[in-house]
DNA sequence: CGGTCTCTTGACCTCTGTCAAGTAGAGTGG
DNA sequence: CCACTCTACTTGACAGAGGTCAAGAGACCG
């Protein structure tokens, strides 16, 4: 069975929609229950976007901060000669862009993978909310540094790793991440992601991809229908990619 | 004439050396001269690290929060394969690890790249000082985002540049933030790097490197003598690399 | 002045990119 | 339900950037 998962029921209350974001804060960093209830009683506004609409330009300045309830979205950044790399991937929960509440200028543009709806708050409701909490503060810079860390996972696998590697390594990751905040059994997890896209997010051409997809299958580390991609066996792609979960610094925090 | 900069006069006074880590952090957030001072006042040690050493290990928990006043350091982390990349690169005047004063594990290792001196604050007295100060506060969260951001870039530039554009970005990288520290003209700034070192930066072999470095020579867009490596041709070299330094982040956060 | 580390160079190899043509799904409209 | 279209995927042949190996030369250090 293959699942697309894009997030939580969209068909929940507004309010309720703010769950999936909440839990990815828990995930590293403690909240009291105070600190939880004053997030829900942010005000905030649902938009929808279309794949490949840009949610933020490289320059600009942002001026609301959004937090990704359904669909998947990406930094990117390109070279002179029109080469593109997408240097983070966000799922369903993920803040959109810390970032933007401390530095004025974007220096890179953050797009939609996939049809995606965010929850926008205004920055400086944002501000006022964390200000007096400091366990929101530190939430939200902890969440600021494991992006970074991910990042640097991302130099190590662009850098040092073969396409083999690298593509079972990114698959992992992702799988991982998901699985964390889905709360749900994602293994026959659906990726959204083309080979092109998968390219950019790995340094590689697409027909490269498309050729490593062959040997990550017939090794039965994937597992495709149709045009899907799924994780066949978890295991070897971890085997296959070197992959150690230490870097998503999952609940490394202490208690509150 | 080619000058090594390793940091400010280490003949200054102990306290005056922190001269340099405050530069740092005008260099890109408002600071009251209140702020400078409590810096200035809190209690911190001088540590000698002979080159190669290690000042933090991947898994390990950081006790003190170190600021480089000479030399360069980097971080690092390693493939299953033996695989080397430096996923960072500090210069004199960089904090090494405000990560640590928020993330319990590290997730890579953290070495002198030269012979360095170091002044080591304790954890619990940075945070004392931070906690009651919103601009230094601030001033940590900015500086721990510049370094995400450079981290993109070098995603895209190890992702997307060829070796010649690459390692002319990476130069120009190094030339501009040092000369934006040294407070002094570095245009015959001399890299303390090896070619092993320029390798792992940036996700090659030293052999590729030597033979890169040449092309970038017969260019004009660097000089060498005996072993020392200096920029040419500032121009050139920016041109080679698609380099803008908006990633950098320089003053661009008003002023408080 | 011998030892060691780094740099240099050539020959050869291979992983990944490029180009180009063909195929297959997914969506749309009749 | 079928034709049509668009996009993404697939495949093969070939090219080339960068890697590997190995030997020698040049710096630096005690």
């Amino acid at each position: 069975m293959l699942v697309r998962w894009m997030g939580d029921d969209p068909a929940m209350t507004k309010e309720d929609r703010l769950g999936i974001f909440i839990r990815k804060l828990l995930s590293h960093s403690p909240l009291s229950p105070d600190d939880q209830q004053s997030i829900r009683d942010l005000p905030f506004n649902i938009r929808r976007l279309e794949a490949n609409e840009h949610i933020l330009r490289e320059g600009e300045k942002a001026t609301v901060c959004p937090v990704l309830l359904q669909g998947y979205a990406y930094r990117q950044k390109t070279s002179a000669d029109g080469g593109r790399q997408i240097v983070a991937l966000k799922i369903p929960g993920d803040a959109l862009d810390f970032q933007s509440l401390y530095v004025e200028t974007a220096d890179h543009s953050l797009q939609a993978l996939t049809p995606v709806e965010l929850a926008v708050f205004a920055i400086k409701d944002f501000e006022k909310l964390v200000a007096p909490r400091p366990n929101l503060a530190r939430a939200v810079l902890v969440d600021i540094l494991i992006e970074a860390s991910i990042g640097r996972e991302w130099l190590l696998n662009i850098g040092r790793r073969n396409a083999l590697a690298r593509l079972a390594h990114l698959l992992c990751e992702i799988f991982y991440r998901v699985q964390q905040i889905a709360q749900q059994d994602v293994s026959g997890f659906d990726l959204p992601l083309t080979q092109e896209q998968l390219a950019d997010l790995l340094g590689l051409t697409p027909v490269h991809i498309n050729r490593t997809i062959k040997l990550l299958e017939n090794a039965g580390a994937v597992r495709r229908i149709s045009r899907r991609l799924t994780i066949g066996d978890l295991g070897i792609l971890q085997q296959m990619a070197d992959f150690s979960d230490i870097y998503l610094h999952r609940n490394t925090v202490s208690a509150v």
